[in-house]
DNA sequence: TTCTCTTGCTACAGATATTGTAGCAATACG
DNA sequence: CGTATTGCTACAATATCTGTAGCAAGAGAA
């Protein structure tokens, strides 16, 4: 079953690309995928999945291949894959995450 | 004791709240709830449905009870949902997300 | 009372998404 | 030739999600 993919980013129909965002980074693995290339430098897809507590390969190139599509990843040949530009832009987003994880892991 | 339930957030074995904060965000429809409890108002569990897109209740129940657990959402008696003042702070790392969007949406 | 309406919440079956194992072709060394 | 690596895929077993239906409890109104 070829190639008729369903829209790389649910959501995208009402227009607001807040929507399309959020659900492209609400799929398992997104999130901790940008997380794990935060560093400069290019991880391979195995270091990746190793990084990513093996994570099955199947999925993580299903989400590398939709990380990819929005420009926010890219795979260096002899390399490995790395944040793009833009990505590492949304990765900026994220340091706050760091500290309130930090905070919320003492509530209670 | 009832008996262990599964982990109420993956990943928090590796005692990395960073890592449990990204399994609970990257779980469908939770990034997105937290989004539409943005204003300070509350919101009734139908209207949070609403405002996503209609999902199903089964899955919302399920995401606003980790979120209740999890101390970023909580449910005021004859009012709805709302955002505890943890989830809040967690609401404000988002903020610069929605500027980051727009500029996504302009890729390419 | 009973009749409505709403609330939060759940059951259940069918549809998707994810996992885990295995393995492919291509490339690079020896 | 072997033996590694790379990115990537097939496939079946699970886990998760969807959509529809409906529950019990509470608030008014009659």
């Amino acid at each position: 079953m070829p190639a008729m993919k369903k829209s790389a980013v649910r959501g995208s129909r009402t227009g607001r690309p807040i929507m399309a965002l959020l659900d492209l980074l609400g799929r398992r693995w997104t999130l901790r995928i940008i997380w794990e290339l935060r560093e400069d430098h290019a991880l391979t897809s195995r270091a990746l999945r190793t990084a990513c507590d093996e994570a099955s390969p199947t999925i993580m190139q299903a989400r590398l291949s939709e990380l990819r599509e929005a420009g926010l990843v890219e795979l260096v040949a002899g390399d490995g894959y790395r944040l793009t530009t833009l990505g590492r832009e949304l990765f900026e987003t994220f340091v706050p995450l760091h500290r309130f994880a930090e905070r919320w892991a003492k509530r209670g």
